[in-house]
RNA sequence: GGAGGUUUAGCUCAGCUGGUUCAGAGCAUCUGCCUUACAAGCAGAGGGUCGUAGGUUCGAACCCUACAAUCUCCA
């Protein structure tokens, strides 16, 4: 095969993701084998492919891979998510571009739209997870609004209405009056605001005195159904009984009184707008005031706020009108800047409006239960642990979920109601039919009127784990995959979704969904912010990819990834949010250059070459194998390699495993291994050698191909002849061996410290590597302790002797390195001399101090009699090395 | 206001059960190399009072307390 000097992923990647596609190596059917599972986070079928998810896929493929390799029958579901509120809105804005107006049309006929969008947008983001590598079972692909996922999502509702889980009732809720709809708390995302604090002026029935009460909200004056202070308030013990007047409106309203309200806050009055704060209506229900709604469900004031000028107006417009007339009649006492937390749409961006309204709601208290204790008692276990306590802390604070939206994007929720206004809940027209019949045999299926709103998305995304196995069918599916192995997700979902799976797989499994959850932390810009469309300074991925291959991006990803920990992706940013420097920053060649995808690229490049090296030889047939001590010391490595990876995997130390990987297969193979038995002069190798290389190269490939699944598949199926439907993504995993003389690494790393002396030395004195070869000396009474590696010595060292003697010669260079002095006989000048006896000095005053404190140890009785056995064992040995150390050393500066 | 995280080299971060696998990696920097796989490379080097102050311990980057800086979540 005819290769190229670097490493081109485009020419390979498209090729072998269609070669595994073909082979139908990620489909998964349950059978004999025990069971690795992994359902994806759903993305939503809005979205497009940003760091997040190639982070977050990385790492299920990584663990996907590896347990298809370790003889798991591994399974990746893929699918997407509805979102409900983003798409609905998604589809709204396109059918005004074509000139349709959601409001005429009907719920039939939006779907359709819905559906058709979905269908053609609703898997660019599935594909695109294709290019990162990920070996998802496509043929299992689900989606959130199909129906089996939707009949699971009505099941569960039913069940959870018969056990009196969920209530239909009157609350405050956040309502989103872009979107229309009402929101969880959850979706609220609180924004600091620059607010104001406006001082408006109440006048008090029957006097000539006004109280003055500070509100940022103005425009809600018109639903004041009272004010309030504090009982304890001396300043205001004497308006007991009596009432004030709303400016405006000029309604009169009662003056109560509330431990509620803060003395010192403001005035240490506060106006009562029960329809319209959340606290205040709290105040409202003990005090048993009238609620005046006056904001419609687009955020314009309604007919009910009682002065017409005003109905229609936005709310903020109507802020600022109202209190320009308030000044004008000087009921405004003065302004003040003020800072405020506002809520915003998760979705829309929209201030939330606090609004009472009448809802679906989920009591959580007993859901939370099993899925709180099961978390806390590592029966789910969290990786890193540390999110258990934010997990406590959110169940056990856990408010009612508000379950219904406005809209028509989503699971309808199964609530049927009869003519005389009361409702049966039922899976289907049928069984709702049935059951409203009991109630009133004369009722016919025309009288039933099903209930307009919709689902919240993670109504159905909460049964995810159980739904795509289809479970409430209780499938063999289900009972062979489930529960799932693995979660993989970002912290910041933890609430949203995380708890809530949990609790519905205890809840309608009686099982845990998974039994282990690996958080990913956020991508952050290089500057530590989140990376968000708003500011523009998220990296396109594909792009990435484009630049750097998969492989390279996965493993920069990976590297730097500590589960749970954010990671600064280092891409450039655009010098501010403006539009024209996003622009600017796009189209910039250099924006998407990242240092730690260029690594990745150049490790995927190493292993390349390591091949190319490899393909050049010419094998021997009359040669001994020359080089057993190279391949045990290789073979050793590699084993450990193996432990420290399962170590490190079986803890989802992903990171961790990758490094040593790559310092294993860059250092020790290509830097070390290679270069001792690389033929010198003629390409001819031994052919044990040769294929005890191969071997171990093989090896290396397996283990690294869930972490870089193309570069390893494209040698893999070059280093021997392959049948067509054999894959590297099937090998079978290395297995572990027997450790069998540990010694050889300790001897190979004493040669190499050997060797990194000499070079050091010429690198000080100027010489040439290849040209200027030196002699060695070394002061030991046999050479048994360098004879496995004097070979390896001579050549990557540039030695063309080595003497081993008791004598020291007369002009050197001297080193020690353990009890063993080296020299290197060399015409110095006095400087070079001093140079290199500085060093020992140095060295032997670290060794004299080293000794000392293992001395203070050993003399330490309380270090004697507490430390343990081992610990002690092992001091005694660094005393021994130390003082053999010091020895040599010593005569050496003699 | 409540809760939690983080603080280790110029930068980004590892450091797991307290002990020499303990002060590490990559990037950046410096020096020297176009060496027959790789300049996307090779061979070397420098660089840290482990945020501060106490405490526990024979022994602390690691455990405890306080403080500081910083980030996040919740209200």
């Amino acid at each position: 095969m005819e290769i190229s000097k670097t490493y081109n992923p485009a020419d390979t990647e498209q090729k072998w993701y269609e070669y595994w596609l073909k082979h139908k190596f990620f489909e998964s059917k349950p059978d004999h084998r025990e069971p690795y599972a992994i359902v994806i986070p759903p993305p939503n079928v809005t979205g497009i492919l940003h760091m997040g998810h190639l982070l977050n896929n990385t790492i299920q493929d990584v663990l996907i891979r590896t347990a298809r390799m370790k003889g798991k029958n591994a399974c990746w579901v893929p699918g997407t998510d509805h979102a409900s509120i983003a798409t609905e809105a998604k589809v709204v804005q396109m059918l005004k571009e074509k000139g349709i107006e959601k409001k005429d049309i009907s719920r039939e006929e939006f779907l359709k739209y819905a559906f058709e969008w979905k269908d053609k947008y609703g898997g660019i983001i599935l594909h695109q997870l294709q290019k990162l590598g990920a070996s998802c079972d496509w043929s299992r692909t689900r989606f959130t609004m199909e129906d089996d996922l939707s009949e699971a999502v009505t099941q569960s509702f039913v069940q959870l209405y018969e056990k009196g889980y969920i209530y239909r009732g009157i609350r405050m809720v956040n309502w989103d009056p872009v979107g229309k709809t009402a929101l969880s708390d959850e979706e609220v995302i609180f924004k600091e605001n620059n607010g104001k604090f406006y001082y408006l002026k109440y006048k008090i029935v029957g006097t000539n005195d006004y109280l003055t009460i500070a509100t940022v909200r103005p425009e809600t004056i018109f639903g004041d159904t009272a004010v309030c202070a504090n009982p304890n308030d001396e300043r205001y013990q004497h308006l007991k009984g009596k009432k004030v007047i709303v400016p405006i409106i000029n309604r009169e309203v009662p003056i109560i009184f509330d431990e509620y309200v803060e003395k010192d806050f403001g005035t240490g009055i506060l106006k009562i707008t029960p329809a319209h704060d959340i606290n205040d209506y709290q105040i409202g229900l003990k005090h048993n005031l009238e609620v005046i709604d006056t904001i419609a469900d687009d955020g314009t004031l309604s007919q009910a706020c009682g002065v017409p000028k005003y109905v229609g107006v936005e709310r903020f417009i109507a802020r600022k009108q109202i209190v320009k007339e308030l000044k004008e009649i000087d009921l405004l006492e003065k302004e003040e800047d003020y800072k405020n937390q506002v809520g915003t749409s998760e979705r829309t961006g929209a201030v939330i409006e606090p609004k009472l309204s009448t809802q679906w709601f989920m009591k959580m208290e007993e859901i939370a239960k099993p899925a709180l204790e099961n978390v806390m008692n590592d029966t789910v276990q969290f990786h890193p642990a540390k999110f258990k306590n934010m997990y406590r802390s959110w169940m056990e604070n856990l408010k009612d979920w508000c379950l219904s939206r406005q809209l028509w994007w989503g699971q309808r929720i199964p609530a049927y109601y009869l003519p005389d206004g009361s409702f049966v809940v039922a899976e289907n027209i049928d069984k709702a039919l049935e059951k409203a019949q009991t109630k009133n045999p004369s009722i016919t299926q025309k009288d039933l009127r099903q209930d307009e709103d919709v689902l919240d998305t993670w109504a159905s995304s909460w049964l995810w784990p159980i739904s795509v196995f289809d479970g409430f069918k209780n499938t063999k599916d289900f009972q062979y995959y489930y529960p799932t192995s693995t979660l993989v997700t970002g912290f910041d979902i933890i609430f949203f979704w995380v708890a809530r799976m949990v609790m519905a797989g205890y809840e309608f499994t009686g099982k845990l969904p998974f039994k282990d959850v690996y958080f990913t932390g956020l991508i952050r810009d290089k500057l530590g912010r989140k990376m968000s469309k708003s500011l523009g300074n998220s990296p396109d991925a594909l792009r990435l990819i484009d630049i750097y291959g998969a492989d390279g991006v996965r493993f920069g990803l990976l590297r730097s990834s500590a589960a749970g920990n954010d990671l600064l992706f280092d891409t450039d940013v655009p010098k501010s949010q403006k539009k024209e420097d996003v622009e600017a920053f796009v189209n910039d060649p250099n924006s998407h250059n990242s240092k730690l995808c260029e690594q990745g690229r150049n490790f995927n490049n190493k292993i390349w070459n390591s091949f190319r090296l490899l393909q050049g030889w010419e094998i021997s047939s009359t040669d001994a194998f020359k080089h057993q001590k190279s391949v045990e010391f290789m073979e050793t490595k590699l084993n450990k390699l193996l432990i420290s990876i399962e170590e490190n995997t079986s803890k989802y130390r992903l990171s961790e495993a990758l490094n040593d990987l790559y310092n294993v297969f860059w250092d020790d193979y290509c830097s070390w291994y290679l270069e001792m038995i690389k033929p010198i002069g003629n390409n001819i190798i031994d052919a044990e050698t040769y294929r005890k290389t191969l071997d171990i190269f093989e090896k290396l490939l397996t283990i690294l191909h869930p972490f870089m699944p193309f570069v390893t598949e494209e040698l893999w199926q070059n280093i021997k002849p392959r049948k067509e439907g054999e894959s590297i993504c099937m090998a079978q995993y290395p297995i572990i061996q027997e450790i069998e003389n540990e010694n050889i690494i300790e001897e190979a790393q004493l040669a190499f410290e050997v060797i990194i002396n000499v070079r050091n030395f010429r690198n000080k004195k100027g010489l040439s590597p290849t040209r200027d070869a030196l002699d060695l000396q070394i002061k030991s009474k046999n050479d048994n302790d360098f004879s496995n590696f004097t070979q390896y010595i001579l050549r990557l060292a540039n030695v063309s002797s080595i003497k081993f003697s008791e004598e020291k010669p007369a002009k050197a260079f001297s080193f020690v390195i353990k009890n063993y002095e080296f020299f290197i006989p060399f015409q110095e000048n006095d400087n070079d001399l001093s140079d290199s006896k500085t060093q020992l000095l140095k060295d032997l005053e670290y060794a004299k101090g080293f000794k000392e404190s293992i001395l203070k140890k050993l003399q330490n009785e309380k270090f004697v009699q507490n430390a343990k056995p081992e610990v002690i064992e092992m001091e005694r040995k660094k005393l021994a090395d130390a003082e053999a150390k010091i020895k040599t050393l010593e005569e050496s500066i003699l």
